[in-house]
RNA sequence: GCCGAUGUAGCUCAGUUGGCCAGAGCAGUUGAUUUGUAAUCAACUGGUCGGGGGUUCGAAUCCCUCCAUCGGCUCCA
C-alpha cells in the first residue's frame, strides 16, 4: 500500500503501483472523466502512470493551467500522428502546448500545406481520437532513441536527442505515432472531443534565422464541442475589434504605401483622441511635478555614440543623415532620453532641486524588420509619452511610488480594472553584467520591490529580466475580453548618467551622481490607442470620443433649431455636429450608432416647440427629453467625473 | 529579413477551367419624399483589376519581378 496525500492534507491508502487515474476513480467515476494530468510530489505525471511510493498528488481538471497543458501537448501529439497518416514522411521537429492550444513544427519537405489542407487535417486527427489510443509512456535509453529516430529518419529529433542526457529519455507512443516527450500526457485520446486547426506558418527551427524554416500548424482542442464553439465566438469578437479594422470605420488613423510602412497617419478624429489623452496625461503629470520640455527629431551621431545607443543598434538601424556641405552627420532620434540628458546638463544642479521631472510627448523612430510591422502596436515612427526622472539614489522609491499613482490615474480613467506587474531585476548569479555599483543595485531593486507591496500591486518577479543598465517594472493590463497586454514601463538607469556625465551638488558641496528614471505609462500613443480601442472596441468613454454628440433634425424643417442646439452645445465646448441628411429618423439613428457617437440628440416639433432635445444614448437607446441647458450640464458633469481622477490624487 | 497567404470602385466582396463594353451592396452625386428612434425610392457617377515586365489572336484570370497587407518566425533601446 502507498500513502497519497491530497492538497487538503487528507491521506488515503492505495494499492502499490495506483495511477492518479485509479485514485481518482476511487474517488469518484464522474471525477475520473474530467482529470486529464495529475501532478505527483511536484512533478508532472500521466494520468495512468503508477505511483509506487509514498507521495503527495493533485488532479487537474482541463479548466486549470496544468490540465490545458497536458491536454493541449497530447493534442500536439494528436496533430502529428495525422500529419504522418495525411503526409507520409514528414520530418518533426517540437510540438508544445502554448497559451491557447499547440502547435507542432513539421519538415513536409516539398509539399505545401494551406488552409485548405486544415479540414481534412481535423478530420483526420478526428477520427483518431475517437480510436481512443492509449498514451505509453516508454523509458528509453540514448543510444535506443537515437537509434529509433535514426530509423525513421526523423533528424530534428535526434538532434534533440543528442543534447539530452542518458537515463532522462523517454518516448510516448499512441496509435501509430511515437514521439520523443517529457510528458505528461492524457489517459487516451478520446478525451479529445473538439478539434480545430487555426493557421500555419513558417517558424525557423530552434528559433535560429540562419537554420531551415519549417512549417507550423497551430491548432486548439477541446474535451466538448461546445467549448470550441465558444473559443470561436471569442476569436470573432477579437477580430471585430481589431484595431485596425474599428480604426479604418471610425477614420481615427491611415497607413499610405506611398508616406511609407510602419508610419501611421493620424487622421482629424483619431488626433482628437489622442490630444485628450496627452492633454489628460500632461494635466496629471502637472500636478506631480514634471515639467513639460521639446526636443528635435535627430540629433548628431555623437550623441548616440556617448549614449552608446550608437554602438549597440548604429548598423541595424535607419542610417545618418547627411548634411550636403560640412559633412554632418545625424540620426533619427531613437529615443528621447540623451536629449532630457544635455536638458539637465543645461545648467548646474542642487540636490535641493531633485527630483527633476522632464516629460516630451517625444516621437522616436525605430528601424524594424517589415514583417514585424503591425497595425498602430508595431510601427517605425512613433510618440512616447516619455519622462525621465533625475534623482538622487535616496529619492527614488518615492518617486516609484509616485510614477506608479500616475499609471494607476490612467488605468482608472480608461476602466482597465485588472492589471498586474512584473519586476525585472538582475541575475543574482551574474552581476558583472550589469552597469553601476552593488549598492545602487540592492538599493533600487529593494525600491522597486516596497513601492510595489506598499502600492498593494499585484507582481510577479522576473530574475535575470533586467536591463544591464538598471531594474525596471512593467505593467500588464487586462482587456475587457480578458487578454493580456503589456503597456506602461518603469525602468531605473545607472548607465546615461555616467555616460553624460550627470552631477548635482550634495548637502556635502561634493558631486555626485543622480540617478535616472524613465517612465512611460502608455508606452508610445500609438500602441496605446491600439490597445485602447481593441478594450472598448472603439466605444470609447464620453471624453474621449471624437465626437461626442450628434443632432438629428427629423426634417429640413428643423434644421434652423439644430443649428441652435449645436451652438449654445459648442459653447459649452462639446464636441457636436448635426447631420441633417435628407433622410429618415431612422437611418439617421442607424448610421450615428454605428459610428459609435455617445450621444444622439433627436430634434422634431416637439422639441422646437418646448425648446428641449430628445436624447439617445450609444448601445442604450431613447433616454427621454430634456432641456439643451440641462442636457449640457450633463455632459460636463460626466467628463469631469471621468477625468477628475488627476485632481483628487496630486 | 525569412516561410506561407492575400491584393478587383472610398468600404465589404462576386468574377468557375484565359473569351462579349469587369459586376453587386454600402458610401458619394442628383432628383422625388419632409420623414419621430437601427437601413425610403429612383437615376447617375465612380475601377491603369497593387506596380512593372512577359506568354497569348486575346490576361483580373497563366509566368517572372517589385510593392503593400495579413498569419507566424526572428527582432523590439
Amino acid at each position: 500500500m502507498i500513502k497519497i496525500t491530497f492538497p487538503d492534507q487528507s491521506v488515503r491508502e492505495y494499492n502499490l503501483g495506483s495511477s492518479p487515474m485509479d485514485i481518482a476513480k476511487a474517488l469518484s467515476n464522474s471525477l475520473a472523466k474530467e482529470i486529464v494530468a495529475a501532478t505527483v510530489n511536484g512533478e508532472k505525471w500521466d494520468v495512468c502512470r503508477p505511483i509506487t511510493t509514498n507521495a503527495s498528488i493533485k488532479l487537474h481538471k482541463f479548466d486549470d493551467e496544468a490540465g490545458k497543458h497536458a491536454f493541449w501537448h497530447s493534442s500536439a501529439h494528436l496533430l502529428a500522428e495525422a500529419i504522418e497518416a495525411l503526409y507520409p514522411g514528414t520530418k518533426f521537429g517540437i510540438g508544445p502546448a502554448i497559451d491557447n492550444g499547440f502547435y507542432y513544427d513539421i519538415d513536409l519537405g516539398e509539399t505545401v500545406i494551406t488552409d485548405k489542407d486544415f479540414l481534412a487535417i481535423e478530420k483526420k486527427m478526428a477520427e483518431l481520437a475517437a480510436r481512443k489510443s492509449v498514451y505509453n509512456r516508454r523509458d528509453i535509453s540514448k543510444a535506443d532513441a537515437l537509434d529509433f529516430f535514426t530509423k525513421k529518419g526523423d533528424e530534428y529529433k535526434t538532434e534533440l536527442i543528442n543534447d539530452l542526457e542518458d537515463g532522462t529519455i523517454t518516448l510516448y507512443t499512441h496509435g501509430n505515432f511515437t514521439d520523443l516527450c517529457r510528458g505528461p500526457h492524457l489517459a487516451d485520446t478520446s478525451l479529445i472531443k473538439a478539434v480545430k486547426i487555426l493557421n500555419i506558418a513558417g517558424a525557423y527551427w530552434r528559433g535560429d534565422e540562419k537554420r531551415k524554416q519549417l512549417t507550423r500548424v497551430y491548432g486548439i482542442t477541446f474535451p466538448k464541442q461546445q467549448m470550441l464553439e465558444e473559443y470561436l465566438v471569442l476569436l470573432e469578437e477579437a477580430k471585430a475589434r481589431d484595431h485596425r479594422k474599428i480604426g479604418k470605420e471610425l477614420g481615427l488613423f491611415a497607413f499610405s504605401a506611398r508616406v511609407g510602412q510602419g508610419l501611421p497617419l493620424w487622421l482629424p478624429k483619431g488626433t482628437i483622441l489622442r490630444q485628450q489623452l496627452e492633454n489628460f496625461l500632461k494635466r496629471v503629470q502637472h500636478a506631480y511635478g514634471y515639467q513639460q520640455v521639446m526636443t528635435p527629431h535627430i540629433g548628431q551621431k555623437e550623441l548616440y555614440v556617448t549614449s552608446g545607443h550608437y554602438a549597440k543598434y548604429g548598423k541595424d538601424s535607419f542610417q545618418p543623415i547627411h548634411t550636403p556641405c560640412e559633412g554632418e552627420e545625424f540620426l533619427l532620434k531613437p529615443m528621447n532620453c540623451p536629449h532630457h540628458c544635455e536638458i539637465y546638463n543645461n545648467e548646474p544642479h542642487s540636490y535641493r532641486e531633485l527630483p527633476i521631472r522632464l516629460a516630451e510627448f517625444g516621437t522616436v523612430y525605430r528601424y524594424e524588420q517589415s514583417g514585424e510591422l503591425h497595425g498602430l502596436t508595431r510601427v517605425r515612427g512613433f510618440t512616447q509619452d516619455d519622462a525621465h526622472i533625475f534623482c538622487t539614489p535616496d529619492q527614488l522609491k518615492d518617486e516609484f511610488k509616485k510614477v506608479m499613482d500616475i499609471i494607476f490615474i490612467i488605468f482608472k480613467a480608461l476602466e482597465f480594472k485588472e492589471f498586474t506587474a512584473q519586476i525585472s531585476l538582475r541575475d543574482p548569479n551574474n552581476k558583472e553584467k550589469y552597469i553601476g555599483s552593488d549598492e545602487n543595485w540592492d538599493k533600487a531593486e529593494r525600491a522597486i520591490i516596497e513601492a510595489t507591496q506598499e502600492k498593494g500591486l499585484k507582481t510577479v518577479v522576473e530574475l535575470g529580466e533586467a536591463a544591464f543598465y538598471g531594474p525596471k517594472l512593467d505593467f500588464m493590463i487586462k482587456d475587457a475580453i480578458g487578454r493580456k497586454w503589456q503597456l506602461g514601463t518603469i525602468q531605473v538607469d545607472y548607465n546615461l548618467p555616467e555616460r553624460f556625465e550627470l552631477e548635482y551638488t550634495g548637502e556635502d558641496n561634493q558631486k555626485h551622481r543622480p540617478v535616472m528614471i524613465h517612465r512611460a505609462p502608455f508606452g508610445s500613443m500609438e500602441r496605446f490607442v491600439a490597445v485602447l480601442i481593441e478594450h472598448t472596441a472603439g466605444k470609447f468613454p464620453l471624453w474621449l470620443a471624437p465626437e461626442q454628440v450628434v443632432i438629428l433634425p427629423i426634417s429640413e424643417k428643423f434644421n434652423d433649431y439644430a443649428k441652435k442646439v449645436l451652438n449654445l452645445l459648442n459653447n459649452y465646448d462639446i464636441r457636436t455636429s448635426i447631420d441633417d441628411r435628407n433622410e429618415k429618423i431612422g437611418k439617421k439613428i442607424r448610421d450615428n450608432e454605428l459610428k459609435r457617437i455617445p450621444y444622439i440628440l433627436v430634434v422634431g416639433e416637439k422639441e422646437e416647440h418646448s425648446e428641449t432635445i430628445a436624447v439617445r444614448k450609444q448601445g442604450e437607446g431613447d433616454k427621454g427629453s430634456m432641456t439643451v441647458n440641462d442636457f449640457a450640464e450633463f455632459i460636463n458633469t460626466e467628463i469631469k467625473k471621468q477625468t477628475k481622477i488627476a485632481e483628487e490624487n496630486k
